[in-house]
DNA sequence: ATAATTGCAAACAATTTGCATTCAG
DNA sequence: CTGAATGCAAATTGTTTGCAATTAT
C-alpha cells in the first residue's frame, strides 16, 4: 500500500469533516485538487476500512456515512427533521450487555443509527 | 383513497413475507400478477407508510426493508454473515428512557437496526 | 519492467419522475 | 367527465467495474 496524494486527500477530509458521505469527501477533495475522482474516493474508503482506518455507517436512507475509526458515537437520526445527534457509545454500555447477554450478540455501538424524534420534533413534553 | 388491486397485493405481500424489500414484495406479487409494475409497489408503500400501516427499517446498505406496522420488533444485523435476527422492543425501554430523559430523543425501537456481530460469528466466548 | 494506483466511461442497482392511459364514481 | 391510480420509459442517485494511462520502485 502506498500513501498517495488521493489517500491522503480523504485522509485530511475526514479529519477536517468528521464524518461525510463519499459525495461530500468528494466535494471536499475537489476543493483543493479538482482532478480527483470520486471514484478513487470510493476505493480509498474501501481500503481505509479494510484497513480499520475509517468506518461507515447507514443513517438511514441515501448515502452511508463514514469518520475516522477513532470518532466513535452513536448517532440519534431525527426522522422528522433529519438532525444527527451524537452520543456517547458508553450509553449503550447496558443494552449491549443484554444483548450478548441474551441473544449472544456483539453490539457494535458505533456503527449505528437510532432513529426517532428529536427534542425539537417531539409533539408534546409529558414529563 | 381507493383500495385497489394492487394496494391489496403490496398488503398481503406483507403479511405474507413479513418484512421485504421493494423489489421482494415486487416479485412476489408478480409471480400472481405479472403486470404490477415496480413504481406501484413504491408508491404503494409510500401510500401505507404515509397512513401508519406499513413502516421501513434500513438494515444496513442496499434496499429498505418493509414490513407492517404491527410488526414490531428491533433487528440485530450481523456484520459478518449478514443473518438478521429480532428482538422484542420492549428490550430497549431502558435505553429509551435514557434517551429521553438525557437528549430529549424519543426513540422509535422499531425502526431500528442494530449491527454487530451474532453468536456463531464472534470469535470468542470470553464469560 | 512490473505492480499498484488512478481517471474515465460505462454498467448497475435502487428509486423517482413525467406523462399518457385506464378506471371508478 | 374528472380525478385518482397505474404502467412504462426515462431520468436520477449512489456505487461498481473494465480498462487504458500513469506512477513509484
Amino acid at each position: 500500500m502506498r500513501m498517495t496524494p488521493q489517500r491522503q486527500f480523504v485522509l485530511d477530509a475526514l479529519v477536517d469533516l468528521e464524518h461525510a458521505t463519499p459525495e461530500q469527501i468528494c466535494q471536499y477533495v475537489q476543493r483543493s485538487t479538482p482532478t480527483v475522482n470520486i471514484t478513487t474516493i470510493y476505493r480509498t474508503l474501501e481500503l481505509l476500512e479494510s484497513l480499520g482506518v475509517v468506518r461507515h455507517t447507514h443513517l438511514g436512507h441515501g448515502a452511508p456515512n463514514y469518520s475516522l475509526h477513532e470518532h466513535q458515537h452513536v448517532h440519534l437520526v431525527c426522522h422528522k427533521c433529519g438532525r444527527v445527534e451524537e452520543v456517547p457509545r458508553e450509553r449503550l454500555a447496558e443494552l449491549a450487555g443484554t444483548l450478548r447477554d441474551e441473544y449472544g450478540f456483539a453490539l457494535d455501538a458505533s456503527h449505528l443509527a437510532l432513529t426517532g424524534r428529536c427534542r425539537q420534533c417531539t409533539p408534546a413534553e409529558s414529563s
